[in-house]
DNA sequence: AATGAATGAGGATTCATTCAT
DNA sequence: GATGAATGAATCCTCATTCAT
């Protein structure tokens, strides 16, 4: 009664059923680069602008905010599990491609720990998964007694060098630790600025990293 | 029918000059615990609104959004600088108070490294003042040889073991690197969290801190 | 970049010709739940999802919104049609189908007096032609004398008592008064809320009603 | 940071804070217009406009849909309140104002019986009360006898004929449920209108009205 | 004939900012 | 100097409607 009286005129062409997977795809390519630019709270009608879709296919694709930011994610995520699923490959070759990721897109980890405050991606459920997937996958590709990897016990937190029971040790919250460390320190205007500075602290972190690189298939 | 006199109505009183400073303290206080609350992007009625002042005084003394964060943050570099120029204070103890400011209000360094992207103060003058009188507080008492202080040529970003010359050697990036590595993993709901997540990113990074407190003045 | 292939995706089949009268039962169908729980308001995606079909389905059948209404209300007129072209059902009887029509759609009679304000189906002409069948069949067993049936005279509005002439007699505007009178009371969670509003509604007119029922066929 | 870039240029002056008692006013006149014609679901942009007022005014001093509708609401249960107390009032004349109202604006007494459906106002706290307001003001100038005010037992429903004992008696319903009644038979294009049919309605309940015009005050 | 994606106008709502008092 | 109402642009989001497949 109230609504919608006459879309009529001369509509710019519908495009079809077809061109779904497409616009998703365009969707979040443009999220991705909307987000680089402009952050995570860049209004969601710009990136259906830059995608070249009505703002209702934002919206079918991804019912909210959180969810095409989860898609961006996604792929981040899921490239880094293709790096650490790879027959051979070391870890500071994963924390390359993972370092790769930072640089490219500033909002990346940042999206790992959002904590409600300033946080994007609160309570979402998917952001949840994301972090879980992440740590799972460079997880599985650490060295025994690599660093990051060394059991905590709840004494360890407060005397690190004293000897601790080997029972009842906790998997090292430092894996992830030391990511959002690096990825804290990740600004600057260009990729390569990024990448600099994500290398300088790998490095006063002692860690070292491979070459970096996206995952090449 | 669209006219109603009610001339006067009595407006709650001017309550004159005076207040002019206790306005300005009360807003700062109120916007740094609506952005502990809600993040940077709080409507800045909101800061008014828990001031207790219109949203005209705001305006009068920030005039925009940027000035009312920048103040905000200037009461917290004022702490350190002032903790860095107390006789006798050790790095360590500096970076105590760096820490509770960290684990107190998750905004703080956010905003010193502002860049464009997710940063807030994006050109702002203010904040650029602020990082460098933050620095300087720092530096001034770092000792000598801490390895934050390393003097850092072109090739030692290369090749960091490798000798150099002292010639040309630039001010060591490190110690802002640091603390923004420190500041990228303090996350959580609670200060208690925050400050144990800075502690452990502190001691991921091999530097002792002293015991997290504000300057006692 | 925005091109995925994904040539064919396989979509649910086309049910083929034979479906399309299943298919416009199933669309009246879910637009009668629609409405009894949202209201006429309600997004007519919705009524095509519960129908099982697609939206195009819905606008192939129902050119606009009001033919899907008009159509959901048809088969309340019909069933008062059936009632009343039954043998020997006296007029109460016939009431008694309408309460309950009245009872299981709290839309059902609110149509027939549409009137632009907060009338849906305004202009609709099978608005008009449905309220016209509705008087008509309701009309056909009214008994000679009833009160709601009592021909009206001009003066006969002003002064109801005053003797009046035969000639010119317009055909009693009281039964459809009653019938929105009614319909009007009928509020309620309900249906039986509904039912007992509607017949506290006659009691207070002073209409007797038969047993309130759908038409048994 | 996202937000409201630039809304300069040159504004339409602002009439200042004394303008708010009108605006107010201006914007319950307007609501009152538009509901008229257009329905309770009108947008509200359009009620703004017709007051010649911001949108943001609206929402100023409605903070939602409900809150404006239930100041035009109250205005028209006020007035009834004020005839209902004054001295020596008939209650013929009381439902004489009544009637005036529900033919003023059809939306009135529609608003009293939301019901979740295609009630508008559902559990909004304000329609209670005014609901409440405007039962009490009737049933307060209602004399004895009257046969809207007999008090009902629960057997009273179900044999309404038989006699009943005089004790638990509950407050009849019958006095709002004629109101519901008359204002269900409310329809028609102009105000003439309305009144002819709600005085035939009343007429068939066998309800004596006054004269159908606003409380003189 | 069915499907369901695309389109985009329209309505709701929020704030940054101005400015009369 | 303070107050807080007014303004309206911008963003979010929802659907009615079309149409390629």
């Amino acid at each position: 009664m109230t609504q919608h009286p006459t879309p009529d005129e001369r509509r710019p062409a519908n495009r079809g059923p077809k061109a779904a997977a497409g616009n998703r795809a365009a969707l979040v390519a443009a999220a991705r680069e909307i987000y680089a630019v402009h952050g995570l709270d860049a209004p969601l009608s710009g990136i259906a602008r830059r995608a070249g879709v009505g703002q209702g296919v934002l919206y079918r694709h991804f019912p909210d905010r959180d969810a095409i930011a989860s898609a961006v994610l996604e792929e981040n995520v899921r490239q880094v599990e293709e790096a650490a699923a790879d027959e051979g490959v070391s870890f500071a070759g994963v924390l390359g491609v993972v370092t790769w990721h930072l640089a490219q897109s500033a909002a990346f980890i940042g999206l790992l720990h959002a904590d409600g405050a300033n946080g994007r991606l609160r309570a979402h459920a998917s952001a949840q998964d994301l972090s879980e997937r992440f740590e799972r996958a460079l997880r599985g590709c650490l060295p025994d007694g690599h660093r990051l990897g060394a059991p905590q016990t709840p004494e360890a937190r407060e005397a690190p060098d004293a000897p601790h029971t080997s029972a009842a040790a906790a998997p090292s919250e430092d894996l992830m630790l030391a990511v959002a460390m690096v990825s804290g320190a990740v600004t600057g205007p260009t990729p390569e600025d990024r990448e600099r500075r994500a290398l300088a602290a790998w490095r006063l972190l002692g860690i070292t990293v491979g070459p970096v690189a996206p995952f090449k298939g």
